[in-house]
DNA sequence: CACCAGGCAAGTA
DNA sequence: TACTTGCATGGT
């Protein structure tokens, strides 16, 4: 057709970062347990501090599901100290633990083999996993489609115009499925790009974006 | 020194 | 329902 027809934003945010940052290959880690224990610690901290939470648990080999479900929880806390919130931290980590063992008889493969609905409704029933905690285990621990959206996504769709400031989770989350294909490798990219492109060109106190792959979006 | 990081839940009004 | 606060370390 003669008319031309302006690329999809959804997409469009997509192509540019990922042309500037290339693939991020998420998430970091040895095991699908780790990514559970890693997407709690994550919560409101920096990754390199959960970084040194996972490797005081593994150079004592107790990075494990039978190691953490025995371990006492005062304990565990003192463990994952450098990822802040220890405490908290270490009683969501139990909390999801423990539904594992009640729920699938501690068989971690059973929840992950879970349909979708399912194992997401399974994981939000535990206190101290929220939307974005459970999206980021079922895409990147369980390979599943599960589009995750967090500070970075809302901040800078907002920026773009492409949404409203008080658009809530799900709401971006459709915002985004409904315009890319339903792909588990699309939105474990898309998410990681996010993630990176916050990072360095979208912090709170950054509105200039000079050099930001989305700066002339509009 | 202040501010933020790959959130969530509980309390308040 | 819509804010606000607690949780807490470590990097910049």
């Amino acid at each position: 057709m003669a008319v031309s027809r302006k690329k999809n934003p959804v997409v469009d945010i997509y192509e540019r970062m990922l042309l500037h940052f290339g693939a991020q290959h998420w998430w970091p880690a040895d095991s699908t347990f780790e990514i559970l224990v890693g997407a709690v610690l994550t919560q409101n901290t920096n990754w390199k501090n959960v970084e040194k939470a996972l490797d005081n648990l593994k150079q004592h080999g107790l990075l494990s599901y039978e190691a953490l479900l025995a371990m006492d929880t005062g304990i565990l806390a003192e463990f994952i100290r450098p990822a802040g919130f220890f405490k908290v931290k270490a009683k969501r980590l139990k909390n999801l633990l423990t539904m594992i063992e009640a729920e699938y008889g501690g068989d971690l493969v059973l929840l992950q083999e879970d349909d979708l609905c399912s194992s997401r409704e399974k994981l939000l029933g535990v206190n101290g996993i929220g939307q974005e905690t459970a999206d980021s285990i079922l895409l990147y621990g369980f390979n599943k489609p599960a589009f995750v959206v967090d500070a970075y996504t809302h901040r800078i769709f907002h920026r773009h115009g492409l949404i409203g400031e008080e658009c809530s989770y799900n709401e971006l989350q459709d915002e985004c499925t409904a315009n890319l294909p339903k792909d588990e490798q699309l939105y474990n990219e898309y998410h990681a790009l996010i993630v990176q492109t916050g990072k360095e060109f979208c912090k709170k106190k950054t509105p200039l974006c000079a050099g930001c792959p989305l700066k002339d979006l509009l």
